[in-house]
DNA sequence: GGAATGCGGTTTCAGATTGCAACCATAACC
DNA sequence: GGTTATGGTTGCAATCTGAAACCGCATTCC
């Protein structure tokens, strides 16, 4: 997980989120989150990842603020886990991989699961990045720009080694 | 804990993606590709990785046909790594990670930099998950259904289930 | 009441992974 | 020939992973 970088200053807007996220089993699980689950056991029966696992990364994922552990809603000595709003935020993040993982990762006529649109029942549309006048953009069509106050350097936004030789080590989750 | 994961199937079409892109790393790496890297010395000094780290992860991305490794343009005895259809097709999985990340991990008055549609040079719009009538759809608006009525347990390249020892772990090599 | 069971974890520990550093190979330069 | 730059591989210590065992607390069963 904090496996590297904690020099957030340098950190792009796609280096954070991975960095809070942590790895894949994070995002497994926010994904069953948005699926009902809400129970240490919903989450380990549905995943199937050893317990201390499951453990450290529900930890994880509340110490970033993504879930929230609140007393079992049915009165029990349990606890349950919710999204926060952040977490919520993960929603195209998982439906953009979604797509994606439709797209490539499975034969023409092998069968999977779909996103549908609970009210038709229909599939969910394509995701579209757009531009402020509503052009569908593509990769090519886009750059990474600076805010303006910073200095200049335009189409990257490589950050130049920071000098530190040794400053990555995880500051574990706590 | 061999048992068919209920509606839950729908963490192939999730999983099968994170397991190509193998870790955080490999995402960052397209990012970078994304951004015009295409030399191992240019992703390396951008990510500051350990090049062993990189050697695996590149050779991961080019297994997984998620870039090509191609001689040198300009004649070199080197090779370049360049994006696939298929990895730039992680293009609004990035998008979506970006627009989270610039949601939850900056402070407002913290400058970041953007991403900007080329032509006009303002910013992209927000991505939206839309109904096939148009209608933004958010977390609670979606379920995941099976597109007919699966026999249950047949796809025989399925694998979140019941072992997944040390030896599916190998996401990273080969 | 008390044992058994289920749930929600933590602890243990061998083995897998990570990443720094050192090394190797090739090509270009001086 | 010697030096530097690029593109890696290898060695190795430290870290992380995860299966299984264990623990504490309620609830259920007898």
């Amino acid at each position: 997980m904090g496996k590297r970088v904690s020099h957030k200053d340098s950190l792009c807007g796609v280096a954070r989120p991975l960095d809070a996220i942590g790895d894949w089993w994070s995002l497994l699980i926010v994904r069953d989150a948005f699926d009902g689950s809400r129970r240490f056991g919903e989450f380990q029966r549905s995943l199937g990842l050893a317990k201390n696992i499951l453990s450290a990364r529900l930890r994880n994922l509340v110490a970033h603020g993504i879930m929230d552990a609140v007393p079992a809603a049915e009165g029990g000595p349990y606890q349950e886990y919710e999204l926060t709003e952040k977490g919520r935020g993960l929603f195209l993040v998982l439906a953009a991989l979604r797509q994606w993982g439709e797209d490539f990762f499975f034969e023409p006529d092998e069968s999977h699961v779909l996103l549908v649109d609970k009210k038709s029942a229909l599939p969910v549309r394509r995701l579209e990045l757009r531009a402020q006048d509503g052009r569908i953009l593509g990769p090519s069509d886009t750059v990474i720009r600076r805010p303006s106050n910073t200095p200049e350097v335009e189409t990257p936004n490589r950050q130049p080694p920071p000098a530190r030789r040794r400053a990555s080590k995880s500051r574990a989750q706590k």
